[in-house]
DNA sequence: GGGTGTGAAGTTGTTCACAGCT
DNA sequence: AGCTGTGAACAACTTCACACCC
């Protein structure tokens, strides 16, 4: 809802959770020196079926050629135009513990077109401490300019959480990542997603669990 | 496919997802004394609809009581139960840079019954240095018992991933969270998660991108 | 031949709305 | 009266299969 205006062509949530998948697979081709790949290519690089692949890349128009495949830098420019990562994203990672500083330190941000820019934590013990190259800030140091487009980052403990994301969205801030346990409640404006580590493991143990080869191994003895 | 022996009851992904987030609440519920819950207040704290909840939960059988509310310490076990969650899960992270260590560090895991009990890098250089209280193995010093049951969380650069994988799968390890990038090729009964961080961000972007407020908010002057 | 693009069918997940229990 | 449990309607996503084009 809220959908007022337009809303250009639009792309299933499934597809955008895909795009970016795909693209970091174009441009490892392109990398490599591919120019031109076919549905069943990507599409096991991608770790997706070829027919799934092709409908998702119809939502973007037609951009293959028949019976010859995709072009690579093609695609990988359409895909990132739609994305919307033409230009570099800012990203602010509230709290610096451990989670924090080895988001700060991740090298896979910069070569997907992220620059983190700011290092937020309100602990007056860490602000102006450097990780890396960048000094920890409080939220009085984090001033981003109205119209240039930052990603949060909530890397605090769960208490912590709601306070930061309503800071973060104060200061106009549109996207967050949670790594908190804790859900967010915020305007419908602002796009949320989660990443809970322990819940990921849960969803495993219950797998793990239902899979179990044998009841019990146990034993060996004749009798 | 693959369903040859029985699937108990049958539990649809969507919602085995959702169980860990109820879970959560409902522990924190019990730690402040609450013991009766109703399906609005759970959703709410949850993040979802309440007729969704109690679709989920009616999957798990009917611990609900009519014009009541759960029982939250029942519905604790019930969950715990349903997920394998009885015992705790022994943890292996494999790969000791920036998010390695960060993971054996993560408080979160101890208190929602995951022990991370090898931390494997197959640097030499690593091997035998202490983070927290245990000390960096390598591949040969991963041994588990063949009756426990260990989740593999892959924390390495992308090239050494797949490498890593395989390692884990041949010490039997039959579920796996995955850090890196590149997709996992492995046999269908290793159940594999993936949490990919750039990609998160690229999907934020997207959002972000779609639903930017005006062209361009200038002028108000600050000074 | 080879591989894309896409309606149609099938599957899975969500929301509604109300019967039924306490 | 209140709140759960659930069939039934609905919506989203995936897979199939084949027409169509190079």
């Amino acid at each position: 809802m809220t959908n007022t205006s337009a809303s250009r062509r639009d792309i299933p949530d499934a597809t955008v959770a895909r795009l970016p998948v795909y693209l970091r697979v174009l441009r490892a081709l392109s990398g490599r020196g591919v120019d031109v790949v076919s549905s069943n290519e990507l599409a096991d690089a991608a770790g997706v079926r070829s027919a799934g692949l092709r409908k998702d890349l119809s939502y973007l128009g037609s951009y293959g050629v028949r019976g010859v495949g995709y072009d690579v830098e093609r695609l990988s420019e359409e895909i990132t135009r739609e994305l919307g990562l033409q230009s570099d994203f800012a990203v602010a990672i509230v709290g610096m513990g451990n989670l924090g500083r080895a988001l700060a330190d991740y090298r896979g941000f910069a070569t997907r077109g992220f620059e983190v820019r700011w290092l937020i934590d309100n602990d007056p013990a860490l602000t102006g401490i450097h990780v890396g190259a960048l000094a920890i800030v409080d939220f009085d140091g984090f001033r981003p300019a109205a119209d240039e487009s930052v990603i949060g980052v909530i890397a605090t403990p769960p208490h912590a959480a709601q306070a930061a994301a309503d800071a973060l969205v104060a200061r106009g801030v549109r996207s967050i990542l949670n790594f908190a346990s804790e859900p967010l409640d915020l305007p419908e404006s602002v796009a949320v997603r989660k990443v809970d580590l322990a819940t990921e493991l849960q969803i495993l143990a219950f797998h793990d669990q239902r899979t179990r080869p044998e009841p019990a191994p146990l034993v060996e003895v004749p009798s």
